[in-house]
DNA sequence: GAACCGCCTTGATCCAGGTCAAGGACGATG
DNA sequence: CATCGTCCTTGACCTGGATCAAGGCGGTTC
């Protein structure tokens, strides 16, 4: 609901930044050979956003999509009442909005929020598609890219529709294991805030609380701040 | 649950059949040349299922795709514990599984089941890939229907977490009027089985039952079998 | 260091939708 | 036309997670 400035910083990209480097080695592009890149780098622009900041709206006309360089940026979908249900965090190094330049409605149909201060690179549809159109091998791995989403997507209806909160809290805690003991134990790291992860599992702030409790009170895990000790992956791991 | 014979009757596509016609008129293959679709065509086999016959599970290889000719074919996720989700029932005139084909992990990531005897085209993907890998334009076209797919699927996740069963039904009323009278009025069509609506909305049929009949009760539509007279529209659609 | 604020936790209560159990309304089958 | 099975409805009850309301705990600002 807090959103600052709809102000956006944005200007070209320098040819010599890093985040030229960084967009150079995004799978999409890293096919393509130095002139057909630099004549669409040519075209993107550099965008820097505060937290909080929104990027656009679902609906708002979608003429580009990004690439974080760095920062967070939740994508989610807010209803009539105000309820947010964010359906991804995107990482720096990845893209997102790029199914919807083929989309017959050329909308954005998710809004971008900056969870933290970031930094992205802004590519245009149409720069992009002539890119695709001379390009066999970018457009195999943009298949490739948007089967990917296709089938996240599936898992998370799979998930919200048979799946309950606690399931999901297990597989969100397991899937950010950073370090896998040997036997049955590990480490996870809840880096985003409470509220965030909640609205990641269509739960609110106050089940997630009362959840990662009650798996502590369980002995299944022990949380200090940000950190899940888990001490038993199997009792964690919802049977499937 | 039930799953009968998985015996499924397959043979190769007779060029002169109704069933090339209607592959042939397909958007994805439509702008291939004759010489083209000949060629994939000549991979393709006929695919027989019988009511209720499974066609492929979750996790199956999937080195294939379909095109339905006649019939229903629902798609769906089956948890541990047997409860069945289904995302999604094609109809005749369309294609279900392409995306798989560019999936790192070739697996099925649904369980495809014939909801009525049905007739298919099974195309293998080695020659989908050979043919795209020569054609643009059919590159363009998939990535289009990739990309209405995810959309599809996005609208999906909205709809489980942030709207509620009520507002679902409706939405899905809405979505199969036949005719839509002048006015606030128009008629629906429920063309399927009760059980598999409520699984579609992701709900119990206990529930759609109740819920079509407090919809009744409240006198916004009556409900004839498996047609619904909607009364008022503005009553019926959930703000939004 | 007092006052404030955003973020999280905890308790008490509520409710949408699930579960369990019992019919009813068909069409199919003998 | 009796019996059965499948699909749907209805009623009574239960429960997972939401809602509402109160704090607690750093962090920042003056």
């Amino acid at each position: 609901m807090t959103q600052k400035s709809l102000v956006v910083d944005s200007f070209p990209m320098d040819r010599n930044s890093s985040l030229y480097e960084s967009v150079r080695g995004h799978y999409l592009f890293s096919g393509l050979d130095d002139e057909d890149f630099d004549r669409l780098a040519h075209e993107m622009k550099v965008t820097e956003l505060d937290q909080g900041e929104v990027l656009f709206h679902r609906g708002d006309p979608a003429d580009r999509f990004y690439y974080v360089d760095t920062g967070l940026i939740e994508l989610s979908l807010i209803s009539a009442t105000g309820d947010k249900k964010t359906l991804e965090v995107v990482n720096p190094g990845r893209t997102f909005g790029e199914a919807v330049t083929f989309m017959q409605e050329v909308k954005f149909p998710v809004t971008a929020e900056a969870l933290q201060a970031s930094k992205l690179c802004e590519i245009p549809n149409g720069a992009f598609l002539d890119m695709l159109r001379t390009n066999r091998d970018a457009c195999m791995r943009l298949l490739a890219d948007l089967s990917r989403h296709l089938h996240a997507r599936v898992r998370e209806i799979e998930n919200l529709s048979i799946q309950n909160a606690r399931h999901r809290l297990s597989s969100y805690i397991m899937d950010h294991i950073i370090d896998a003991r040997d036997g049955d134990q590990a480490t996870a790291r809840l880096e985003l805030p409470r509220h965030v992860i909640a609205s990641r599992l269509s739960i609110k702030p106050e089940t997630l609380s009362r959840l990662l409790r009650s798996l502590a009170d369980e002995g299944i895990v022990s949380i200090e701040d940000r950190v899940v000790f888990i001490h038993s992956l199997d009792r964690l791991r919802p049977y499937d």
